[in-house]
DNA sequence: TTGTAAGCGTTATCAA
DNA sequence: TTGATAACGCTTACAA
């Protein structure tokens, strides 16, 4: 592999000379840029990155902290960063958390250690003493999903007790006040705050929160048919379902389908989040937008602009979820 | 950010003695070792991983391409990579192609630049000239879901033409006669086979390939549903659709229920991949397993096998896909 | 406009 | 078992 060096001496010039040229750095007289130019495609030659960093304390990446690389919320979170620091010439390091603090940890311990110029984090299980420490060294931090007080100004989140408390609402408007919930891990903060606004809207109405129609789930499908094997083994009937995301619906109806529940007329059901999978459901799941894809670019906008001097528009840090009405839901006739 | 040298002067050794007990190489007495383990706690040092690239010419570290950071597909083959990569203590960077030859090779850059120990690719849409070429340079690269005859031993891939055939053959041996086709891009390797074996079925059973029932798609949702609009356009009835991927089939069975089309009574469709969605349509995907998870890991443990001389079992090149019965599949009946 | 040379934080080869 | 010291490939003052 040619080095720089391999350039300056075919070129006859100095090191520093083809270092200007690589980086439109310090002034170079038209004919020499050629010379070094020439050179460079003579050796076919391409820059270390590795000892660019080194050198200069800048990497170009930004280091991405997911929970799973798999599942449509961090696939359009992954994909809508990624789009926007390439289209700015930076690339993206990806590393995964697991929702598990210690491996959260070792996956911003990686992404330090590689000297990304920025990180954009979702991260579940680590605290929120821990962030702000984080915050306090010398990389830039970015949390997306995730809203830490201290660190307003560098999250982008999602109202999800406004979420929460739109769901629920929704079915009660529709009528139903028999109204079981499958919930999210309750360590994760989205998961207590979408049931913290379910209990606001059931207030509201002056329903009385049930243990027997809660159950906690884990977020994906399993969860949801868990949560229905519960339900319907306590036999406390509902007429409607709302569930802390579209994955746990998915399951939920699956499993009813299995108890012979004709949907929706016989339940209702809600989700949370709009993945895209949630329209090809049967019925097409009615849920809550979770525009995790719009969330996201605006982080990567936010960090271009403050690490790179890029002039992007205004940056909004929280947005609201909506109400996508579909088929699975419909009003509870007695 | 502490260095090797802050930790080699609070221990009182050298720098060498420092890098020995971090690498676990040469021979350090337990007492030194104990001094300067104290010394890194005590200054909470971490390694600089872009020194330790440079100086080693190795970066504990895997280049992963992909075509796209989100989907089933490409979400079930970066964590079943991740998972076996990070088991070893190695670490994964990923980055993406968008199926674009110029992408592929900017992202393949990308990764060597970073002097990734190994490349892990899924390229759909550069030659394969390019890759043998690519596979003579020092970076060992392996390939998942492509087969190279001249580089069979460092491919993993699946028999998309077995497949292919499968799928309508499973449809033929249903009674069905009039089948219609929905194939990805054609550029792509997998498209072209799958089709390929989609024609060999109806040979075998002197059945005329019709243009007609033939609609060349995206591999998205979209791709079926313009399919199926272009389908009923012509007016050729069929009772059997035959589609190169699930959100294909998805795509086109949402359009269907939209001309109010009955399905699967009017209509049995077959997709092609098995990805966890499948089994939540409605009705329930009958498809063809492609086992992208399983492979993915059979390439990182080749990977870990050539690389990092790790003894892991016998590596199986060439997966066979298999047909999964649901509920969008039914006997053709006059 | 160009060149010289001192780092950047490690590894690894010699000697001791 | 340890310590000097020369790489690794590049950036970036500072000089010329």
């Amino acid at each position: 592999m040619a080095t720089i060096y391999d350039v300056s001496v075919l070129a006859g010039v100095s090191l520093a000379t083809v270092s200007r040229v690589m980086n439109n750095s310090g002034n170079v007289s038209d004919k020499t840029r050629k010379k070094v130019e020439a050179a460079m495609d003579e050796l076919g030659y391409r820059p270390n990155t590795v000892a660019q960093s080194l050198a200069s304390n800048r990497s170009n990446s930004i280091g991405i902290l997911v929970s799973e690389l798999y599942g449509p919320y961090f696939g359009q979170m992954m994909s809508g960063i990624e789009a926007e620091v390439r289209a700015a010439g930076k690339h993206v390091i990806i590393t995964t958390g697991h929702s598990e603090a210690q491996k959260e940890q070792a996956g911003i311990e990686f992404l330090l250690s590689r000297k990304c110029d920025a990180l954009i984090l979702h991260v579940e299980a680590v605290s929120d003493d821990y962030l702000i420490t984080l915050c306090k060294q010398s990389v830039p931090v970015y949390l997306v999903g995730r809203f830490v007080p201290e660190l307003a100004e560098r999250c982008i989140s999602l109202d999800n007790r406004l979420g929460g408390y739109l769901a629920t609402k929704t079915l009660l408007e529709h009528g139903h006040r028999d109204i079981a919930y499958i919930s999210g891990p309750l360590f994760k903060p989205d998961a207590r705050h979408r049931l913290e606004g379910h209990k606001q809207a059931l207030a509201q109405y002056n329903i009385i929160f049930e243990n027997t129609l809660f159950f906690e789930g884990d977020f994906n499908e399993t969860g949801g048919e868990q949560g229905m094997a519960a339900f319907a083994n306590t036999g406390r009937p509902f007429s409607a379902l709302c569930c802390a995301n579209d994955e746990t619906a998915a399951g939920a109806m699956e499993y009813g389908r299995k108890l012979n529940l004709d949907l929706p007329n016989q339940l209702s059901v809600i989700g949370f989040d709009n993945i895209i999978v949630a329209n090809y459901l049967y019925p097409r799941l009615t849920t809550i937008e979770n525009p995790i894809m719009a969330m996201s670019q605006m982080a990567a906008k936010l960090m271009l602009k403050q690490v790179y001097q890029q002039k992007n528009g205004s940056i909004q840090h929280v947005f609201e979820p909506k109400v996508i009405m579909r088929d699975s839901l419909i009003r509870h006739t007695q």
